[in-house]
DNA sequence: AGGTCTCCATACGTCACCGTATGCGGTTAA
DNA sequence: TTAACCGCATACGGTGACGTATGGAGACCT
């Protein structure tokens, strides 16, 4: 829509780049009301005036986090276990595996802090929370897809899916085990759970 | 520790209480930040000379609504499902039905918006955080004492008491259906597979 | 009727942050 | 060298919310 400032080089980016890499960390550590133009600043060493050169206002910068994280975070783990040529079985344990490891994005922030921020953020803005309830669609998509794969039926299938991907995100929005093995080891206990007794389970309640 | 105002009727609680509930709403609403003094008053259609009064400052009225949260939300489930008398299986059921039910507190704010502010809220706030640790620890503790009443082993009701309490706090976090037949058909499905199959799943996947 | 206590209103000073205006050094081009 | 422009610094006015101080209306006692 506006595009003032291609001037030179096409990495005036640079700068506008820092500012929403600092915003993902203060994000993630102390929620959206944390991402303020003024301490930010303080915090780069910098000051408004460079604030303002690259963004319009707060909410330009709050966009462009918001885009940096669906961008790098939604479509990458995804891809990842596409790329992979296993059984569907292996590849859910590696969407799985995947899905708690979170690389991508700001290092040394492995955990999901930056996703809770924004879900939490969705909760007083209705814009995120469209970004995030398509993002939601997305992975459960995905991961119904896996369960047919393996053979689960439709009903199985979306039932097994959203049990998956709910307890993904209640264990980011829990607090997780800081040990990254345990996490590891009760992932592939869940996997094993949801993909055990193929046809069967559904029966006892109708 | 300080009882100051204890002097003539038991109910000098009252006022106070207006502002918790309301608190408590917008809350829901907008998150923490959104807890703000005069604009309270002003939906209240008070001043802040009122709300001094009954509190010290912000954070006392932060404190009074999470310790109100506290009280309500998180022995009632239990003492509810207690209560009942019927076998383990069937209290689970009961147990999920009610996670989703969400009674108490402020009527008409059904779903899960109060308990996503505040895990939201315990973002930024290591005390927060402290309280909700605690409450998962117990709802947890709680599910997986009734898995084990079942008959499955240590291990197995541990993995399935997580799967269970992680996928309903993620669809809480994720923002539910609104149709609450739905999620009660959907609570019912991932009972039924959690229930299934005991002895035998875990087996694989050493 | 006067006094006191409760509950709330009004007015004030302060602070953090927003967004704007403007100044200023360094780099590049003529 | 000078001119232009980029990237940032500094200074300013404005706003919303915090917490305090003080006044005041009504109930309740005596």
């Amino acid at each position: 829509m506006d595009e003032k400032q291609g001037k030179k080089s096409p990495e005036s980016k640079l700068g506008r780049q820092d500012w929403i890499k600092t915003g993902l960390i203060v994000l993630a550590e102390g929620g959206v009301e944390a991402v303020r133009i003024e301490p930010l600043a303080k915090r780069m060493k910098m000051t408004k005036g460079s604030f303002y050169w690259h963004f319009k206002d707060r909410n330009d910068l709050l966009d462009a986090i918001l885009a940096e994280w669906v961008e790098i975070d939604t479509n990458g783990i995804i891809e990842q276990v596409n790329q992979i040529d296993a059984d569907p079985k292996t590849k859910l344990l590696r969407l799985f595996e995947l899905a708690i490891a979170e690389n991508g994005l700001v290092p040394g922030l492995a955990d999901g802090r930056i996703e809770n921020s924004i879900r939490a953020w969705a909760m007083s803005n209705q814009k995120v929370a469209e970004v995030i309830a398509h993002v939601d669609q997305q992975r459960l998509n995905y991961t119904k897809a896996l369960f047919l794969e393996i053979g689960f039926s439709e009903a199985e299938a979306m039932v097994r899916a959203r049990l998956a991907y709910y307890s993904l995100v209640g264990e980011l929005t829990i607090g997780v085990d800081p040990n990254q093995a345990n996490r590891l080891a009760e992932i592939r206990m869940q996997h094993a759970i949801l993909t055990f007794n193929i046809n069967g389970s559904m029966s006892q309640s109708t």
